[in-house]
DNA sequence: ACCCAGGGTCATA
DNA sequence: TATGACCATGGG
């Protein structure tokens, strides 16, 4: 199968467009966790602005998040879209955080089970799972999104449709499974993707790998 | 005015 | 199991 021939040169080449990206954006385990929920299917600029409006209001802690109001903690949300839903969401993982004794107690256990326990947790379906377990707990899980899903039929590797187990089996297969490649993988497929073509600007000259543009 | 953004859950057939 | 509705703000 020279899919991984093809998954590893797009890697490198990704690499070499855009350079290392240092990800998750966020100082702490816990608001990798937190932008994790908060981003679902939003653009991550909103998410800064909930984030934000966290910290200003000192409620970045599992404690805070669980104890405070719903109706409170959606209103500091509101920039990240779907608010309501949200800020129940980040009550249920929060609650199940502290319950489960913290990161002292959940690095404790394998990313088998790990996995399992996040996917547990209402709200946290397997791409918010998965973006925890590489980015928060260091785990070697390869994350897939509605970038990489693109990004892969594209280059004619899939079709599309696809179940989300299926692309992350096929990612992981392709690549050395380190921590430090799929973090930097991952990254590089959503920073391609912002800085991909645009209705405005329907050839992108300077992208070296276009057929990977998605306009 | 329209489209989409680093998804997930729930109801229905 | 497989679609569809729903959640909602903000920028292009």
């Amino acid at each position: 199968m020279h899919t991984a021939k093809i998954v590893k040169a797009v890697y490198q080449q990704l690499l070499n467009m855009y350079g290392h990206q240092h990800w998750w954006p966020a100082q702490t385990a816990f608001e990798v966790m937190i932008g994790a929920i908060l981003t679902q299917n939003t653009a991550w600029i909103n998410v800064e602005k909930a984030i934000v409006n966290l910290k200003q209001h000192k409620l970045l802690t599992a404690k805070k998040i669980s104890q405070a109001t719903p109706a409170d903690l959606a209103e500091l949300i509101k920039p990240a879209g779907y608010f309501n839903v949200k800020a129940k969401r980040l009550q249920s993982y929060c609650e199940w955080f502290l319950r489960q004794g913290g990161f002292s107690q959940l690095n404790k256990l394998s990313t088998e089970k790990l996995r399992e326990d996040l996917l547990s947790v209402h709200g946290v379906g397997p791409e918010t799972a998965d973006d925890i377990l590489l980015y928060a707990f260091h785990r070697p899980i390869f994350v897939i999104d509605a970038y990489t899903r693109r990004l892969l039929a594209r280059l004619k590797i899939i079709k599309g449709d696809e179940d989300y187990e299926t692309l992350r089996t096929l990612m992981e297969a392709a690549l050395k499974q380190e921590v430090a490649l799929f973090n930097e993988y991952h990254a590089l497929i959503v920073v391609h993707a912002k800085a991909r073509c645009r209705k405005t600007k329907p050839v992108c000259e300077s992208c070296t790998l276009r057929k990977l543009c998605h306009f």
